[in-house]
DNA sequence: AATCAAGGACGAAAATAATTTACATGACCT
DNA sequence: AGGTCATGTAAATTATTTTCGTCCTTGATT
């Protein structure tokens, strides 16, 4: 969908001409986004022909439909293309950062699979008992905002970020119940553990991970977030955009889904918050 | 900068051939992107020459540029421009959900004050100690987001969502500490008394709020967050992104003031987070 | 009320510009 | 030597813009 991370990956199986095309396209995608294809040609020293095969190779049925690629895929900029490029000026930094969310929260987007959804929103919205588990501070804020979510549905809600206690937890929930696991790295063999005591005592897990890891094997359904991470140490990881929408997502089905008796829920937590606020009420579930 | 919002703000100023021209825009903005100048003239029923000059209302030099920026503006959907609408198939829902999560952080991005920022970036990297607070669900899991990126970076920083504590916090915290308050509403009553309190002891207060509401005004510094939440109660409010947004950059602008203290710092809690994982150690700090 | 500019909206057709196709060349590989 | 591939040139096609003339609307004048 993203055709800059498309063509990231084809670098190699360019030729000359189309790696000067791309270096371009990197480097300068504000200019390449306003080209004809006569400008971005000379500035890449080709023939225009040379441009067009390049868009077709890339998928795209011709040029003006690759710039409305292009277009979609730089939303804010395109700083998040050379990850080695220390960002320094706070306008970068800014620009960075509001672009990997939205590039995650795209990813997200582009990878999800309405079938599991459905499944998943289907057995939270009729499940007895909703435990969310996630460690480390990016999974256990993602935990948190689960049971911030379905609390407010009336959801019966219980969220841990504690691995022993997950596992008493796991074992104590009874068929009925169901399982939300979340793990960036889908690494995090404690929870994997915890999900698989689960399965023997025949509650339902979800998990939000990647699938090819041992959380993502572990539970009964994956909700799939194949996002990698990146490696610069200073930066805050842009998945937890991804992670927050997906349970948003989430949150919002299984609200339709319950439809009238969750909108009373929420009508009584609100007007609770409203009665300790000053007396504007237009205000949502605020803070 | 988003040509749709400009288009619906100047609808009325605009004549019938062109009102039909950007009612196709609204409703069927994926035809109009990928369509040519002809085809979208045929099927609004209006001559080319009519689109180029419609085009050139909006503040396009051509066609093409107008392409190209309603591309940046359809980023997944354009459903937030009916926000009476309920969504009610899969699809919707993860569609507005993510676009209203773009919008939100694209509004926090335009509103970024690069002079305030760098004030707080400043006084937050030379705190002795920094407290954040944050209540209800969504501004305690900010809170709680700005402990998890600051202590990484070798701060020393504690969260707390309870008004009680907050108050004797702030009543405890010395010249030089530093509090940062959340609140989506800025109505947190509590949240501001606990702010003027510490202003009588001389600490820096720093709010992620709306400037004109009484946590806004209780604060040394604003770094302003002016999104209205949307009254949706099945909805999760998409300010969350915009506030996360702000954390991250806060914190990704405070390591890089730290430079090389905070990169040791995170290089220890990886290490110690890699060595309970399985041998892979590409993963940033995962969960 | 009828008439008559004036101004604007609009489209037809011409002019221009952009893009693609068709074909030719030359480099490189077998 | 022959084939394949990448590339460019030039022609053909297509898209876009400009120019100009018509028609409608509006508001003033008879």
């Amino acid at each position: 969908m993203d055709i800059l991370a498309t063509l990231q990956g084809e670098m190699d199986n360019l030729s000359r001409s189309e790696q000067r095309i791309a270096e371009i396209l990197f480097s300068d995608t504000g200019f390449a986004v306003n080209a004809s294809i006569i400008e971005l040609a000379s500035r890449a020293e080709v023939s225009p022909p040379t441009v067009t095969r390049f868009c077709r190779r890339l998928g795209c049925q011709s040029f003006s439909e690759f710039k409305v690629r292009l277009a979609q895929s730089t939303f804010v900029g395109t700083r998040y293309l050379q990850p080695e490029t220390v960002s320094l000026s706070t306008r970068e930094v800014a620009e960075t950062i509001v672009t990997r969310a939205q590039t995650a929260l795209y990813a997200m987007h582009g990878g999800l699979d309405e079938g599991l959804l459905e499944r998943a929103v289907t057995q939270i919205a009729n499940a007895s008992m909703v435990y969310a588990f996630g460690s480390g501070g990016n999974s256990s804020m993602i935990a948190g905002e689960i049971r911030n979510r379905l609390f407010r549905l009336g959801l019966r809600v219980s969220a841990s970020a504690d691995h022993g206690m997950q596992l008493m937890l796991a074992a104590a929930a009874r068929p009925g119940d169901v399982i939300i696991a979340s793990s960036f790295s889908g690494r995090n063999l404690e929870l994997a553990r915890a999900l698989t005591a689960a399965r023997d005592y025949k509650v339902q897990t979800i998990a939000i991970t990647r699938r090819e890891t041992p959380v993502g094997q572990a539970a009964d359904l994956v909700l799939p977030i194949e996002i990698s991470e990146g490696t610069d140490i200073l930066q805050p990881t842009s998945v937890r955009y991804a992670f927050l929408g997906m349970v948003d997502i989430v949150a919002t089905l299984v609200a339709l889904r319950l439809e009238t008796g969750a909108s009373e829920t929420l009508r009584r937590i609100k007007h609770q918050v409203v009665a300790s606020r000053d007396k504007d009420d237009r205000e949502a579930l605020g803070d």
